[in-house]
DNA sequence: CGAACACTTGACAGCCCTCAACGTGAGTGG
DNA sequence: CCACTCACGTTGAGGGCTGTCAAGTGTTCG
């Protein structure tokens, strides 16, 4: 029932916000006590928010002012730990709040009316999710942990009205969806199993390197279905390409560990797919 | 050369706006007259834009008082007409705004290294372009007029900082740019050729009638390899499938005129794709 | 230890792409 | 009015990539 009007399930097993903000400490944010650890597991506690937040290079790349920095401060509300296999919200929730990951993987996927899934994305620390979802007021997709998540809530219709005195927040909003459209729509091009494949162990790759974890070396935190699901081939083809490169020697493969032994082979393969 | 710099082409063969406004103009908006006229084909020289606009939403249910209305107005440069096969920009080129069609068909699209053409999307009147290059201050693909285009163009600096002041506008901007990661995303699935092709056709028709014009009866604006292109099919397989329709009797295709006989079969075979 | 699950490997078939040739309509110039 | 050109579209034959089905292996967890 797609159309029934549902609450979220925001949270729906998971501890709130380890230390929950009284209205007190709402109103006084001066009582979080600034902090520079900058490591990649920080807990978001300070001023400058998770490291790994999408929302940090908005804060201190845009000339966001100290007041306004602590305004999205205070938006914040930590949720988690989500166990793996826990939904984060379903499709046709009531869309109330975008979250960014601050551990763990999110996959958001959707269940066509003949039982198939189709993975939307993989969401990794520091990504957002729930942008999709603003147009409808619903959210046209699950959310769901693949292993241990924490994220950082926010409110959509606070969030909105800060965007409204925060030229620099409005901005990476903007920004972020716009990365979700060339995102969403770079792997509906019709291309090998070779190139999907490779281009989905260099994004993630990327993604990966970008938030500081080793690019070369990395853990899938998803299953070979997944990974299917979500390129758009069988189990059984990604299971067989993943071989081929590894009989290639570019990649060693040890179950969801993964090695990238000659990246640039991969980037070849990949080119047409990223920079279509 | 893609990371080159350039100025963008947007209007590069076509007139100007039709009535430049002035400096004085932009400084005293309450001298563009006020008019009622909502027919399709109206040039947009009205307080109320053009109906057929991805703004006018915006611009009436959300509250924005008049003020706020006129400024967005004055934003507003008319772009055309364009001719076909003249692109409105080409990839690599600044980002400085958007625009919403108000007459035609844009279609927009990359060209990979393999030099095969993706088409990302049909841009009918009343849709917006250039949603997709706020992220990189580039326009990351091509866009290029099907047949005779007008456009509204919005410089997005200018459209950003109204935003702020204006609630209801940056809710649209939110709303359309969600809309949009949705639609990327929705052909990504592995679909058949016939589902593929149904809910292109499905999917037009319903976008024409939310402008007005008929759901049963219009004309493909696009060449058959652009709508292959689009789907990721082959042209040949776009023909054949048409063909296909056309003997079960489900629509009558001449040229380019189409008629939609039994929009129940069609949507009955889009169903997974329209709504995943 | 057994069951469930994830993953791998193999055989086969089907969908659709590729290649090729032909048909059609619009625009042009004589 | 007609011949010509050219792009677009259609139709046919063949092959390759990848999905489907099936069986087997390894791992996790109760």
């Amino acid at each position: 029932m797609p159309t029934s009007t549902r609450r979220t399930t925001w949270c729906a097993h998971g501890s709130r916000a380890r230390s929950e903000p009284t209205r007190e400490t709402l109103l006084n944010p001066t009582a979080f006590p600034r902090q520079d650890a900058r490591t990649l597991s920080d807990d978001g506690d300070e001023l400058h928010f998770c490291s790994t937040c999408a929302f940090s290079d908005a804060c201190l790349s845009q000339g966001m002012d100290k007041s306004a920095l602590m305004e999205l401060h205070v938006l914040v509300e930590h949720v988690g730990p989500i166990r793996a296999g826990e939904h984060v919200f379903r499709e046709g929730d009531d869309f109330d709040a975008i979250a960014a990951v601050r551990a763990g993987t999110v996959k958001t996927y959707v269940v066509d009316r003949d039982g198939r899934e189709h993975v939307l994305g993989f969401h990794l620390p520091g990504e957002v999710i729930g942008l999709n979802a603003i147009d409808t007021d619903h959210y046209p997709c699950n959310a769901v942990a693949l292993d241990t998540v924490m994220l950082c809530r926010f409110s959509f219709p606070q969030m909105e009205l800060l965007a409204t005195r925060v030229p620099g927040l409005q901005r990476q909003l903007f920004r972020l969806m716009s990365r979700d459209i060339g995102r969403a729509s770079q792997l509906a091009g019709d291309f090998t199993a070779d190139q999907r494949l490779a281009a989905f162990l260099i994004g993630f790759s990327r993604r990966l390197a970008a938030r500081g974890f080793s690019p070369h070396r990395f853990q899938l935190t998803m299953a070979r279905t997944d990974i299917a699901n979500y390129l758009r081939l069988a189990p059984e083809t990604v299971s067989r390409v993943l071989k081929r490169f590894q009989v290639e020697g570019w990649v060693t493969v040890e179950r969801r560990e993964l090695q990238l032994l000659v990246p640039d082979a991969l980037e070849a393969l990949a080119a047409p797919v990223l920079r279509a």
